[in-house]
DNA sequence: AAAATAGTTCGATGAAATTCGAATTAATAA
DNA sequence: TTATTAATTCGAATTTCATCGAACTATTTT
């Protein structure tokens, strides 16, 4: 069972989250994991428009920003957003991109 | 004499301002321009670490992000941050980028 | 055991970004 | 008018990024 990267927020530069967000697709990400329950969601529950390649290495991204967390549950993987340690850390930004509706 | 351009920050995306925020050396010009006073800063007048011609380019991103406006002022080239305008279009950013004290 | 499901990983491709030196432009100073 | 200063523009090299299909892995269902 496959597990998953969960760096500290401290050791991630703001340079690092920016880059994450910069991205429509995981902007798109964060704001439905914002709306989700405490359980969060499987990687094929987003409307993404790309393929599930491309949507596995946006998790990825996301992961290595510190910006969500997945773990393995059955065959799914479950994402959550890191909102508490993000609101201390990047105070702010999460407001931003949940502020932001956009089409992709 | 060089006119710049001077987007609405209305038309300006999230990801645009990130992906042009994302840069740790354009972080420092924005840094730099909230403690300069209202006359704004020459491009010379910055510490950057790259040539000219990178540093031309970085302040060609920021102007097109909207988050910088620069002038021709006799041989010298004036930039200011939009400062009021991105606190109300995107509230909290500057703060974020003021906050992150980051050795290039 | 075979099939279905949900993701990941690999390898490749095309697009975009970063960087620089050299050439150029425009304004000022000598 | 020539030289200097400050910055932009051009062209090229390098790197990074987004994207995909195909192959693979792990889990669950039949």
């Amino acid at each position: 069972m496959k597990t998953f990267t969960r760096p500290d927020l401290e050791i991630i530069s703001l340079s690092t989250v920016m880059q994450a967000l910069a991205d429509p697709c995981r902007q798109q990400i964060v704001r439905a994991l914002k709306e989700a329950d405490d359980r969060g969601l499987a990687c094929n529950e987003f409307d993404l428009e790309v393929s599930k390649a491309t949507a596995s290495h946006h998790f990825e991204t996301l992961r290595n920003a510190g910006i969500i967390e997945s773990r393995s549950e059955g065959v799914k993987c479950l994402s959550c957003l890191r909102e508490k340690e993000l609101n201390r850390r990047f105070p702010g930004l999460l407001g931003l991109v949940a502020a932001e509706t956009q089409a992709i």
